[in-house]
DNA sequence: TATCAATATAGATGTGTATCGATATTGTGA
DNA sequence: TCACAATATCGATACACATCTATATTGATA
């Protein structure tokens, strides 16, 4: 029982979005969207990303600058930046001609909060 | 740059893992290596057994156990036992016939730290 | 409106892995 | 030593996805 990440709905950044991992006994549907988005993290393009977006000192970037940081071509980079997007772990913003990155600093506190004990 | 997690070496958990994704910029090897420990994490199959396990009285499962609690044939129940054992996230110990599994609960908390940011 | 830069989508390809049935291994006890 | 139970390994299959090139879309500006 997967869900496809490459076709996931925007996720909603404010709700809750797992109960903790060792807290109690979790659903086979709790643990599908939970292993959906550790999968969006499960990719180095998308870690390295991350990472980038948060050194950055407006903690923000535009797509194009990390085409070139990350040495990958421009639809690949396009691809992540949209995984991680629809998983709420970063938002955007259009500025012009470019599309600026922020990373959702509370999702990402959710993902970790459900690796503790609860 | 991936790491094949299905014939990783089995990880030292006494060692950090990671640096905090959010720190500094992390390099690609780190990313990799960072990655294929989500991808551990990244099976809804599991997630349910890290969250079976820590359910249970003593902290300690026998895998025949498991195979009866997820509905997953033997073989695959024992696949992704090793994947968590070589990840470091479970620990093992033969007890005559069974073989009795924990967390590794320091393990975990490390991976839980690498999303902070530090 | 036409052009250009930035970003997104489409389609194709190769690789990793989740799952299974069949079989091997290991340890216990008769 | 043999039979049985628990666990591990093997080989095959199907599918998700990371990546690419080519192309489309979008917004700004001349």
């Amino acid at each position: 029982m997967y869900v496809n990440i490459q076709s996931m709905e925007r996720a909603d950044s404010t709700a809750p979005c797992c109960p903790p991992l060792l807290a109690g006994k979790i659903t086979a549907a709790e643990a599908s969207q939970l292993a959906a988005l550790f999968r969006v993290l499960a990719a180095p393009a998308r870690l390295q990303l991350l990472s980038l977006i948060a050194v950055q000192p407006q903690q923000e970037v535009r797509a194009c600058e990390l085409v070139e940081a990350l040495k990958l071509s421009q639809p690949t980079v396009s691809h992540h930046l949209k995984v991680l997007y629809e998983a709420g772990l970063l938002e955007k913003e259009r500025r012009g001609n470019w599309i600026c990155y922020r990373i959702v600093k509370d999702r990402l506190a959710q993902l970790q909060a459900t690796l503790g004990a609860g």
